[in-house]
DNA sequence: TCTGGGGTCCTAGGACCC
DNA sequence: TCTGGGGTCCTAGGACCC
């Protein structure tokens, strides 16, 4: 199967936008105000060499780069290009498109000569976006992810059982998709650094530190190993969620009142949209400078508007009086459709 | 340097039941 | 006094992804 992957989508879609951007250091974050509280959505690989990334606050991103264009985040401009390049992947001979998200998808497809069907595929998506991508090929989906930070930018990786120890062996593990900083930590401490050494090691020797599902997967994640199988099934949220990070902390609890109630009002509208009931609600807390509690509780099936509002801000009374509040959050998890298939999802999807 | 917003899934521990 | 062995459900929190 192939990964798709479109090269500094969302720099890329706003340089299409604004030509005058063309090789210049573009970083999109937040409202485009540094002074704001707010992170790098992307950055042009221009703005990159000035060691910008995804996720670094807009502020520190501002002053590594000085002469950098900064904008603000454009959520539908984005789902538009995206949308015309899943079309046209979906366009492709016996293609299966599973979406992971705005700029990436998994591509099924029986071919010959995979290469040149990769190829064919760049060549669609630009023709028809304006758009550049890079194409994982790969004997699993977990393989096929990884080749592709190996194409880029705008290249063909193939990564298989053949050649992934002698690609990825030496690795850290935090290369892999699914193991983060703080797994591979956890892993560094067992002794298991790189991708070789994870691989080599027993599924059943991770379940003491990372119980019964998620220690024999990080092993086969290791070996590259896993599912091989695009699902194509259209995706169904299990929930919906608003937060929102306040430029300055809250200390009322009106304030905190008003902010419950918006995003319950939010929320809801997201839900309604679905016609699927309400099973269950978080509230999440961010407390000044940087600790984050959640308050969970299952309600009633309910459609009701007034019902769900007064449950959030029933939620809200768990609240830390006192304390100084830099985000609140609301989540709604909702009922899901009999016939929804289960296990598939947007950016774990195929595991 | 000071950390968004939208998602999903896994695990631990307590409550409760038989 | 010292205390079983399952099972399920719920809440809280952790970790990851784009």
């Amino acid at each position: 199967m192939l990964h798709v992957d479109l090269d500094q989508f969302i720099a890329a879609v706003e340089v299409l936008r604004h030509p005058e951007l063309a090789g210049k250091p573009v970083i999109v974050g937040g409202r485009g105000d540094p002074t704001e509280r707010a992170v790098v959505s992307t950055a042009s690989y221009e703005a990159r060499a000035f060691g910008v990334g995804s996720g670094m606050p807009l502020r520190i991103a501002a002053r590594k780069v000085p002469d950098a264009v900064l904008l603000p985040v454009d959520a539908e401009a984005y789902l538009e290009a995206s949308e015309n390049v899943m079309a046209t992947l979906r366009a492709q001979p016996g293609a299966v498109v599973q979406v992971l998200g705005w700029d990436e998808a998994f591509v099924g497809i029986t071919a010959e000569d995979p290469e040149a069907y990769a190829r064919q595929i760049q060549v669609a998506v630009l023709e028809r976006t304006q758009l550049h991508c890079s194409v994982g090929i790969g004997d699993t989906l977990v393989r096929a992810k990884n080749a592709t930070d190996f194409g880029k930018p705008a290249g063909v990786f193939r990564l298989t059982k053949e050649n992934w120890l002698d690609v990825m062996g030496a690795k850290p593990t935090k290369e892999l998709w699914g193991v983060g900083n703080k797994i591979s930590g956890r892993l560094a401490k067992l002794g298991i650094q790189t991708v070789a050494e994870l691989a080599a090691a027993d599924p059943q020797s991770l379940v003491p530190e990372f119980g019964p599902k998620m220690g024999p997967w990080y092993a086969s994640l290791g070996r590259g190993d896993g599912s091989s199988t695009v699902d194509d099934t259209p995706w169904v949220a299990r929930g919906h969620s608003r937060e929102t990070t306040f430029q300055s902390n809250l200390t009322e609890p009106s304030q905190i009142h008003d902010a419950v109630t918006q995003l319950a009002g939010d929320v809801l509208k997201d839900v309604a949209a679905e016609g699927r009931p309400v099973i269950g609600l978080t509230l999440k807390v961010r407390y000044a400078p940087f600790t984050t509690k959640t308050h969970a509780r299952k309600i009633p099936e309910t459609f009701d508007r007034d019902e769900v509002l007064a449950r959030a801000l029933d939620l809200a009374g768990a609240i830390e009086a006192g304390r100084p509040i830099r985000l609140l959050g609301l989540r709604a998890e909702m009922a899901m459709p009999d016939d929804a298939r289960k296990g598939h999802t947007p950016t774990r999807g195929g595991w």
